[in-house]
DNA sequence: TAAATTTCTTAACATTTGTCAAGAGAAAAT
DNA sequence: ATTTTCTCTTGACAAATGTTAAGAAATTTA
């Protein structure tokens, strides 16, 4: 709840009570190891908060898992597209390991966009920031090798490696784990 | 003006007058090929409807330019983390052919967004949409070849390789322009 | 139109990454 | 604790892409 909190009133300026206001309407939620927040082919109807634990996005591809992300402590993780606009969502969101999370439901959220002027401001900044973020690892998997960003992920994220499988990092990295195993032994 | 139009009003519902108000706090501006709507190491003010033509926005890496995306009518283009927060912009963005846009200024975003509910919505469809656009064409580069990212490059836009110099396209596809040359060769 | 510049293509070769198959190691289930 | 299952690593080889250098083609400039 905290780190909720902290998360909110780092990005916009907000007074106690509209921040109280905000966070009620979250609902803590625990999942385990291999729990899933979101499957394919369902509408998304919540956003979550991660509080502790690490879930991945995928999708999967000629009957390949591919992982788009892995969000960690402090992140927001929802089907933007599927939870915005109610449109069929084709992202599995799953528990990697125990997971602690904080839900807001897709219609308190719409009445908070209209209650608390400040909900809506961090909304878009939310949205701006994860657009942002997102651009920059496009680019980044434009004009760099696997070795570049196996590197990069290491400094930036070094927890990583020692909390999730590989497999799924491999992935993230839009390489095999093979090659990832590789890149680990030596920088080769 | 009537793009411009035709662009928000098949997204939300808006009356003739509110529309009215908000397009014309755009401005109209011709851009010679060549010339930049946006340069690095500058904050960004504006955001751009493409009229007509083609711009580009890239960065450089080592002395090579690496171009994200390519934006063509009916769609807008700005560097968005510097227009939302004011911060440094890396991005450029230059006409790549003569180019006929619709630019908003920063300031009379925000002025909208307060006295235009409409376009606050339009606002947030807009980034939304955007975001989603980006985590496809994100997840396509992980998991696919150059060769079936020039594929479908080449029947989802097919005018882009008539119009754009095929180093641009390359970039964008994450490869050297010899590959491309060797993808369009043949479909070795 | 001719010259100059930029862009595109080609080919040989180098490097990176993928594929496959096997086995080692770790984690989960019993 | 043992078995079972899942994950990771390794090595040999194949395929895809990058690099370099040269020249052809197209475009721009004079």
């Amino acid at each position: 709840m905290k780190q909720l909190k902290n998360c909110i009133s780092e990005q916009v300026h907000i007074d106690t009570f509209s921040l109280e206001k905000i966070v009620s309407s979250f609902k803590k939620v625990t999942l385990n190891k291999g729990d899933y927040f979101l499957k394919s082919g369902t509408l998304c109807k919540k956003m979550a908060f991660i509080e502790s634990g690490y879930l991945r996005m995928f999708d999967i591809v000629d009957g390949k898992e591919i992982t788009l992300w892995i969000g960690s402590s402090n992140m927001f993780i929802t089907s933007v597209s599927s939870f915005v606009f109610q449109t069929h969502n084709f992202w599995n969101i799953q528990a990697i390991t125990n997971a602690d999370l904080w839900l807001l439901d897709r219609e308190q959220h719409f009445e908070l966009c209209k209650t608390q002027p400040k909900w809506l401001e961090f909304d878009n900044i939310l949205l701006a920031r994860s657009f942002a973020l997102l651009e920059r690892k496009m680019f980044q998997q434009l004009h760099t090798t696997a070795q570049q960003r196996f590197q990069s992920l290491l400094e930036e994220e070094p927890e990583l490696f020692n909390r999730v499988p590989l497999q799924y990092i491999a992935s993230m990295l839009g390489i095999t784990p093979e090659s990832l195993s590789r890149l680990r032994r030596t920088g080769i």
